[in-house]
Parts: structure tokens; sequence; C-alpha cells
DNA sequence: CGTGTAAGGAATTCTGACACG
DNA sequence: CGTGTAAGGAATTCTGACACG
């Protein structure tokens, strides 16, 4: 993945309509999830929510963990265990990396 | 690149607010560019205009080309001439390609 | 707990037009 | 030709709250 294609995946650059039209969840659902910490929306200047597709792909993770009835405390739960892409970004903002890239995203536990 | 990572490329999903921030042109000039017909949005069920990464990084030639005093018709002629990513992407989808892939983007003519 | 809804306001987007040049 | 702007309407988004459970 170069720069400018990870740029696309994390940019938060989509309003909460047209996530909720990608998702199919409404925007109180997602408004709530962000109320749960689940997801991190940035805002724009006066203030309306933006997203990234990798928030539209987590959406969708949590969409169908609530279908199997998870609750949004253990969902967040699992996600400090696993690391998703927000934590690898992360760490290779702190430059601690380029040795390990061995990390996986279970789909199932 | 996957066929997600094109999928964060060219999927419309960014709104013309959004655009104009990324860009830095505004919103008329948005407008008008597609009036000319150099750039295509689509449009939401309500008829907002959605972009995708790719028709922001078209906008961005664009702008770099009205500042050298190039006319929109005369972009317009140099796109057809160029194959650009639109174009690469409606060979791939004829899945004529696979063979050829020394397409160049040249900056400057 | 998770989500729907009505409420009121503020910001967004749209179109067609006039303006300058 | 390319772009700014005022105009009016329609759609979007935001927050805090009540509701059910």
């Amino acid at each position: 993945m170069t720069d400018e294609e990870k740029t696309y995946k994390t940019k938060k650059v989509i309003t909460i309509g047209i996530v909720s039209e990608l998702t199919g969840l409404s925007e109180r659902q997602i408004r709530y999830y962000e109320e749960r910490r689940l997801i991190f929306p940035t805002r724009s200047e006066r203030g309306t929510r933006k997203y990234s597709f990798a928030d539209v792909e987590t959406l969708m993770d949590i969409a169908n963990q609530m279908e199997d009835g998870v609750r949004t405390f253990e969902i967040r739960q699992e996600m400090k265990k696993k690391p998703d892409e927000q934590k690898l970004r992360r760490s290779m903002i702190k430059g601690q990396l380029n040795a390990r890239f061995g990390i996986q995203n279970e789909q199932r536990k």
C-alpha cells in the first residue's frame, strides 16, 4: 500500500449521511457508537462529523457484532486487544515498527 | 493495488464542501468544471454531488493548469489524449488489459 | 442498553441569474 | 471565459431530551 492509498483509507472526508448509506446504520446508531467510544470521527470547522473508509469498515464490523448480541462495552474491549488499522497506524507514526509485520486481523475468534 | 484500495480511490463519497477544503477551489469553480465536463460527480438520492479521491486529484490537476492559463476547453482535449485513471479503470472493467501496463501519466508535455 | 423520534437552530447544497470582462 | 455573489428553497447535521425497556 503506498502512502497515497493509505491516505485514501484513513483520511476523514465522509459525512454521516453517506456513512449511513454505506453501512446501513442509522445516524443515531453511528453517533451512539461514537458516544460509546468505538469510533472517532473528526469534526469540520463548523462541527459536522467526518469519517474515513477505515471508520466505515469498523462500523460494519460493529454492526455484525451487534447482530450477534455483543454489547458495545464488549466490542470496545475486543478492539483494545486486537491491533486493528488504527493502532497499527499509531505505531507506524511512532516509527517503531518496520521490523514486525506479522500482526494479524483475525475475523472470528 | 487491491480491489479494496481501488474502491477507496474511486468510490464517490465526498461532498462538495469537503472537496472544496481539500482542493482549495471554491464550490463555484468545482461546479463550473463539471459544467465544462472536466469532472463527473454522481448524485445522492436527493441530488447532492458526490466525488471520489480520484476526482479530487483531477481537480488539483485542473487547478494547476488553470493557473498556467490553460482554458477548460484545452484541458478537456488533453484529458482525452492522455489515458488517466478514469480511462484506465474503464479498460480494466472491460477486462482487456493485464498485458499492457506501460501507460504513463506524463505531468508536463 | 441501544435506538427511535420530535424539536429548533445552524450550516450545506442546489439552481438560475446578474455581473464583470 | 471563468468566477463571484445574492436569493430562496430544500435537505443535512447537531445537540439534548423523552421514550421504551
